[in-house]
DNA sequence: TCGCATAGTCAACAACCGTTGACTTAGGTT
DNA sequence: AACCTAAGTCAACGGTTGTTGACTATGCGA
C-alpha cells in the first residue's frame, strides 16, 4: 500500500501547488499564505517543512528539474529537439517551461540566480557541449528566449495563437539559423 | 528664467526619479516610498500628483516614450537602426530601453499591458510598417527580446560582457536572419 | 489686509507580507 | 499504561505595502 502519513501528504500538496502557482506568476507575485490555502493546510507548515518561502520554492525547481538526465542530439536533430522540448511540451501542458520561469522570475536577485542556474545546468550547458561554440550556443539560447517572450509576455500578434501553423516555422527558421552563426 | 515653482520641481523629481527605478527594478519591486524619498520629497504626494503608483508609472512611459516619432528605413537598413537603437543606444546609457522594460515588468498584468502596448506602438507596428509581413515582423521583434533577455535576465556567458566584439555581430546576424525570414 | 487656492507635512489607516513559538492532538514504542 | 516524537493548529510578531484625510505654510490676487 501506499504510505498514506499525513506528513507526506502535506509535503507534497505544498510542493504541487507551490509548483503551480510560482510557475504561473512568478515567486514574488505569489505568498505562502496562498499556496497553504490551494494545499489546504496552515501557513506555518511551510516555514516548518521547507524552512522558508525561498525553500519551498528551490524545492519545486528540483521537483521540477532535478533529475531527467537529457540527453541532447546534434546538428539539425537539435533544432528537432528544441522545439519538441520548448514549443511542443510547454505549450498546453501543465509541466512548467524553463523560459517561462526565467521571463516571470526576473525580478528578483535571489530567485534569478537560482533559475539562471537551473537554465545552465539544464539547457545551456547542454547546448553548448554539442555545439563546441559557446558564441553559438548562447545565440540559440537567446532565440529560444526571444521566442518565448513574444508570445507568453510581449503576446505579439503574430505569436498569440498557438495554432497558428507559423508557429513552429518560425521557431525552427530562427534556431536553424542561430545554429549556423559562426564566429 | 526658468520656472521654478515648487510643485513643477517636485513633479519632475517624482517622475525623474520613478523613471530611473521603475527602469533598474521594475514596478512591483519599486515602492512609492522609495520614489518619494529618492526624491527628497514626502510620500503623499505621488498621490496628489499622479492619483497612484501606477499613473506615476504611466507618467514615466510617456515622457520616455511619448512625442518621438521614430522613422524607421528599411531593408538592411533596418538592422543598422535596430541596433542602434536597441544595442548601442540601449547599453551603458541611462535611457531605459524598452526591453529590459518589457522584462521587468513581466510579473504584473495591469502594467504588462501598459508595456506591451508602448512596444507596439514604439516598435512592433512600425517594423510591421517597414517589413510589410506581420510574420516577419513577429520574429525579428522576438529576436530583439531574446537577445535583450539573454544578456540581461539570463546572463549567458557570451553576453555578459557588453565590450565583447562578438555581440554586436551576434545582434546583427539573427536580425538578418529574421529579416529574410519567408513564410 | 483679507481671503483663497495651492504646496507640503504628518500620522494613521487597513491590508498584506514571511516567520515564529506555544499550544493541542495523534500514533507508535517501550 | 506511560512516554515520546511528530503533525497540525492558532495567534501573534514586526515589517512593509499603497492610500487617505486632516493639518500647517506659503504666495498671489482682490
Amino acid at each position: 500500500m501506499r504510505d498514506l502519513s499525513t506528513s507526506y501528504t502535506t509535503r507534497e500538496a505544498l510542493l504541487t501547488h507551490g509548483l503551480r502557482l510560482f510557475w504561473s506568476r512568478g515567486f514574488t507575485n505569489v505568498s505562502v499564505r496562498e499556496v497553504a490555502r490551494a494545499a489546504g493546510v496552515d501557513v506555518a507548515l511551510i516555514s516548518r517543512y521547507y524552512g522558508s518561502k525561498l525553500g519551498l520554492f528551490e524545492a519545486t525547481l528540483h521537483e521540477a528539474y532535478g533529475l531527467d538526465g537529457v540527453v541532447m542530439p546534434d546538428g539539425a536533430a537539435l533544432v528537432d529537439a528544441i522545439v519538441q522540448v520548448f514549443v511542443t511540451l510547454d505549450r498546453g501542458s501543465d509541466m512548467p517551461s524553463v523560459t517561462r520561469l526565467i521571463q516571470m522570475n526576473a525580478d528578483d536577485e535571489q530567485v534569478g540566480h537560482l533559475v539562471r542556474k537551473v537554465y545552465d545546468e539544464l539547457w545551456q550547458s547542454k547546448i553548448e557541449g554539442v555545439l563546441g561554440d559557446p558564441s553559438r550556443a548562447a545565440l540559440m539560447s537567446s532565440a529560444i528566449l526571444g521566442l518565448c517572450v513574444a508570445e507568453n509576455s510581449l503576446k505579439l500578434d503574430g505569436f498569440a495563437a498557438p495554432h497558428l501553423p507559423h508557429y513552429e516555422q518560425q521557431v525552427r527558421f530562427l534556431l536553424t539559423a542561430a545554429l549556423n552563426f559562426e564566429a
